[in-house]
RNA sequence: GCUGGCGUAGCUCAACGGUAGAGCACCGCAUUUGUAAUGCGGUGGUUGGGGGUUCAAGUCCCUUCGCCAGCUCCA
């Protein structure tokens, strides 16, 4: 028995088990068959190919619809596919899904594909495309299968097959393409219109280095080419952002193959924008009630020992021996604002005490996985402890989301997506803690995050051993994610290394812990911070934020007076009196993303003004010299 | 780490196994400039390092270093 409940509200009931998707879509009319490519059954995305059973509510997919993407490049991968299997008819097929930008396949070949391979398999799914190709979903018995994948040599086939429960596969024809696949896909090929292969990569069978690595071909698809162009438009655009780029164009940091992957040196000029960035945090710091220390970039490995990275974290340290001593060049900080809390015995008036760093780490990551300023060997991270009493939890997990969330507005983020990751209820026995205390830190998190009326994702199960956690990704200016701000609660530490404090009671306690990073790496948020302003940097925190420019020698001295009276008020200001003509000046100070020019000639001098000129605006109109020098030292004082 | 690609002037990139080049930057000269590139000339290279094949190597082979992309989002 199905009973199906229709988007009218109309309830249709079925005697069968199962019934054909494409049964139930008959129910609805016409015209909403034609457009529906695929349903959510109880909120199952199922395609027509397929059946329902049970009982549930049928929602049609539209190609509007997220979820119908899915589809689409479900069946789009299948295609690529059947392109492969005509172009190289030995490749052995893996698994080919679709991914949340697109979709992939991989396959194993004898050479890896050219791009010239690619552009040919490119033409040929557009070829086939042009068909109608039939799309067919068959159940057979394992046997079957097996028997079938065996006699072609798809040796991957036949491993996914073991995989699977139950004594039965789904096999989906398309085209000519016969292939293992749970499904679902899209209704017709027909729809598939819009398909760009983008990049092929090595990729492991299961992702597993001891198996093949097989070739994967990563591409896109979309029902409407204007999304597709949007598409390969915000790729276009990433890149033109990469921080890689600007860095070295803007003489920001750069990574140096002398001294080594991961390393990242910051130019006087991005040295700047960091400095800024550690200002605004140490005044913070200050008005927020923290308390900043230094602690040394490396201790002996005992240290490590009692924190237990020694054991669990050893491979990712740099280690060293120091007259047959072992030594550790710290990966955290944690370790070391437990030495200083743990220097006295702390009262519970006293609490909570918030130690705070610019602690630099070295972490011995994968050569493989460095990438430019996100992903690094050294870093700063903007590191703070928090230790307090039991009671104090919800105003601290409060009090750090809203300086978390402070802190990444005036850095240009407004929007933002939290996730708050709590323990596996099927797995209790990996976490530090008592059930009780990681009920009261998941309520302490959960509570913050509501009471700011923030919308966040909860994560069950994906907390670390030692505690819950809060995660703040930011959105940057062309959509991307990017996780920052971290506000993790430590079960662990605090009791291997014996922190307490004294209760009201007059015995001693064990201390709540929260570790909080805001900024995550100062490395790494400049490397998004440039990407998010496409390294045009707000007036505050650019290195240069205005260029005198003369237009000719005679304007000179009036020039430098404009040059001083910036100056004298904090203005990071530099004067370009280049024998070139003003507009290879004006260039070239817009192409150095200088936000402010201040272009000065015979009739300003003569009138004491300055013809003001804004980053991408052009002319702004012309101020008298002290007007412009206040417009700027206020903007600047705004954060702006 | 593994697989593939790449490594040529400060930067971006050329050069069928046959004389290492261009644009920008830099330096010099001329120009004295009015809001996104003035003209002419010049400096600059052990082609990432090491080894090999060849009459001849940026180019082919080996090795080493570095960079880039990817390495389950599970049929």
């Amino acid at each position: 028995m199905v009973r199906v409940t229709l988007p009218d509200g109309s309830t249709r009931a079925f005697e069968q088990p199962e019934v054909p998707v494409s049964d139930v879509v008959q129910l609805l009319g016409e015209r909403a068959k034609g457009d529906t490519v695929g349903v959510l059954f109880g909120g199952q995305l199922r395609d027509v190919y397929q059946t329902v059973a049970g009982e549930g509510t049928l929602r049609p997919l539209k190609d509007d619809d997220e979820q119908s993407l899915y589809l689409l490049r479900h069946t789009a991968s299948h295609v690529l596919a059947h392109a492969v299997q005509e172009l190289f008819p030995d490749a052995k097929f893996a698994i080919g899904p679709p991914i949340d930008e697109g979709f992939y396949y991989d396959f194993d070949v004898e050479k890896p594909f050219t791009p010239e391979d690619l552009a040919r398999i490119e033409t040929r799914v557009h070829e086939l495309l042009k068909k109608d190709l039939p799309i067919h979903r068959e159940v057979w018995d394992k046997a079957r299968a097996r028997e079938h994948f065996a006699k072609l040599g798809q040796r991957y086939k036949l491993d996914l097959i073991d995989d699977i429960p139950g004594d039965t596969v789904s096999i989906y024809t398309v085209g000519n393409f016969v292939d293992l696949c749970a499904g679902p896909h899209i209704d017709s090929s027909r729809r598939i219109k819009h398909v760009k292969l983008l990049s092929t990569a090595g990729a492991y069978w299961r992702g597993d280095s001891k198996q093949p690595m097989l070739q994967r071909i990563y591409a896109t698809a979309f029902f409407k080419k204007s999304d597709l162009d949007a598409y390969l438009d915000r790729l276009a655009e990433a890149e033109k952002r990469d921080h890689r780029r600007l860095g070295k164009a803007l003489d920001l940091f750069d990574v140096k193959d002398e001294a080594g992957g991961g390393l990242v040196f910051w130019h006087p000029k991005g040295a700047i924008v960091r400095e800024q960035m550690e200002q605004y945090l140490k005044q913070e710091y200050r008005t927020r009630g923290y308390q900043l220390v230094f602690t040394p970039h490396i201790a002996k490995a005992d240290l490590w020992k009692t924190s237990g990275h020694l054991t669990y974290y050893r491979d990712n340290m740099f280690m060293m021996d120091v007259e047959g001593q072992e030594y550790v060049v710290k990966p955290m900080n944690c370790p070391g604002h437990i030495l200083i809390y743990k220097r006295k015995l702390y009262s519970y008036r006293e609490l909570p005490v918030r130690i705070a760093e610019m602690g630099t780490v070295y972490r011995r990551e994968l050569s493989g996985a460095l990438h430019g300023l996100l992903r690094v060997r050294g870093f700063t991270q903007d590191d703070a402890h928090i230790f307090c009493a039991p009671e104090q939890l919800p105003s601290e997990v409060d009090h750090a989301l809203d300086f978390a969330l402070s802190l990444l507005q005036r850095f240009g983020f407004d929007r933002f997506a939290v996730e708050l990751s709590v323990r596996d209820p099927a797995n209790p026995g990996k976490y530090a803690g008592t059930d009780e205390e990681w009920t009261m830190a998941e309520s302490a998190l959960e509570d913050a995050v509501k009471r700011r009326g923030l919308a966040y994702k909860r994560m069950e199960g994906e907390a670390v051993f030692y505690g819950p956690k809060i995660d703040v990704k930011v959105i940057d200016a062309i959509g991307r994610p990017w996780q920052l701000s971290t506000i993790q609660f430590d079960f662990n530490l605090p009791r291997r290394f014996d922190v307490n404090y004294v209760a009201s009671g007059g015995e001693r306690r064990p201390v709540f812990m929260v570790h909080r990073a805001l900024f995550g790496s100062i490395e790494r948020f400049m490397g998004i911070l440039t990407e998010h302003y496409a390294g045009a940097f707000p007036t505050w925190l650019s290195p240069v934020q205005c260029v005198v420019l003369p237009v000719s020698a005679e304007a000179l001295p009036f020039a430098e007076r404009v040059r001083l009276a910036l100056a004298e008020r904090g203005v990071r200001v530099e004067m370009d009196a280049r024998e070139e003509k003003i507009g290879y000046r004006v260039r070239d100070a817009e192409v150095h993303k200088v936000p402010y020019m201040a272009v000065v000639g015979e009739r300003e001098a003569k009138e004491g003004v300055v013809a003001v000129r804004a980053r991408g605006k052009g002319m702004v109109g012309t101020k008298p010299l002290e007007a412009f020098v206040t417009e700027i030292v206020d903007e600047v004082a705004a954060g702006r």
